[in-house]
DNA sequence: AGCCAGGTCTTCG
DNA sequence: CGAAGACATGGC
């Protein structure tokens, strides 16, 4: 297969953090990097020096130069969190500044973050990974094996068992219903006209999408950057750093978006990555 | 062993 | 309305 490589400055595009940030589930180590899947894509990212490179098929360069976000120019980005003058997202914007919001299919990161919720990212990259195993077409990208995420209309065909199988638990009829629904003709790629705030309350129409789990699709799949997905680690992030009295999440999202406009959601991810990698610090600690 | 995880739904006041 | 409980499962 004929490969070709993308070649960007590292210091805007940091390969592990921009995975590790939990924005994204099927990717592992390989190699110098790792190996990112998206759709039935996949893609070589690694480092070289000051470079992050992206190798991957010819056909498929438009489309991860688009899913890595290569256009965007993030120094603005990071420029503008520092004159926040906030120092909790000053520290963050420095220790994530190489995270880049990915724009990954819709309907990969709707049926993703269902699975998200209320459960760890160690055991939802391990439930995806069964269910691409299970239903996805196998492909080989570098000599090695993977599988492709699933089409709704082969996960229609599965009964709710097969997704408690996977453990997924209660999550397994909500995954159920969304595939039954986009096999029976709803187009998630259309919500797209929507503008943030009717396209946030079309995502929750569906089974199982609540205020945060549509946060993080208008995030990841139609890159809304005015979304705030608060989860657990961020409600931490707004008592303990922000020392704000709201108990409401949906609210606390509100205030940020309020505060931080069309950058909120970088800055998002900037906050949750950095509280999660201190926390993981502490654990070594001991 | 027991608390917790990128929450949502239902029920009850 | 808002608060409180139920919900599956396994990571750590």
């Amino acid at each position: 297969m004929q490969t070709v490589k993308i070649t960007y400055k590292s210091e805007y595009f940091d390969p592990l953090s921009t995975l590790d940030c939990g924005q994204i589930f099927r990717f592992f180590p390989f190699d110098k990097g790792f190996l990112v899947m998206s759709k039935d894509k996949c893609a070589y990212l690694y480092q070289d020096n000051e470079f992050s490179i992206v190798e991957c098929a010819e056909k498929d360069k438009d489309y991860f130069y688009n899913f890595f976000d290569l256009d965007r120019d993030y120094k603005q980005i990071v420029d503008n969190a520092n004159s926040q003058n906030v120092e909790i997202l000053t520290k963050s914007a420095c220790v994530g500044k190489g995270i880049r919001i990915l724009n990954q299919d819709k309907q990969e990161t709707l049926f993703s973050f269902i699975i998200s919720q209320n459960n760890n990212i160690p055991r939802i990259k391990g439930i995806i990974e069964k269910l691409c195993l299970n239903l996805g077409e196998k492909r080989v990208f570098k000599g090695r094996e993977y599988y492709a995420f699933p089409t709704a209309q082969k996960m229609a065909k599965m009964g709710e068992e097969f997704y408690l199988g996977l453990g997924l638990g209660y999550r397994a009829k909500y995954i159920k219903s969304l595939a039954d629904n986009i096999a029976n003709g709803l187009s998630i790629d259309e919500f797209d006209k929507l503008d943030t705030e009717l396209l946030k309350l079309k995502l929750q129409t569906l089974l199982g999408v609540g205020p945060k789990v549509a946060d993080c699709v208008a995030l990841f799949g139609y890159h809304r950057s005015d979304s705030f997905p608060v989860d657990t680690w961020i409600e931490k992030v707004y008592k303990e750093d922000f020392l704000g009295n709201l108990k409401d999440r949906k609210k606390i999202a509100e205030h940020f978006v309020k505060i931080f406009k069309n950058n909120a959601g970088y800055y998002q991810q900037y906050l949750f990555y950095y509280k999660r990698s201190m926390e993981k610090q502490e654990l070594n600690k001991k």
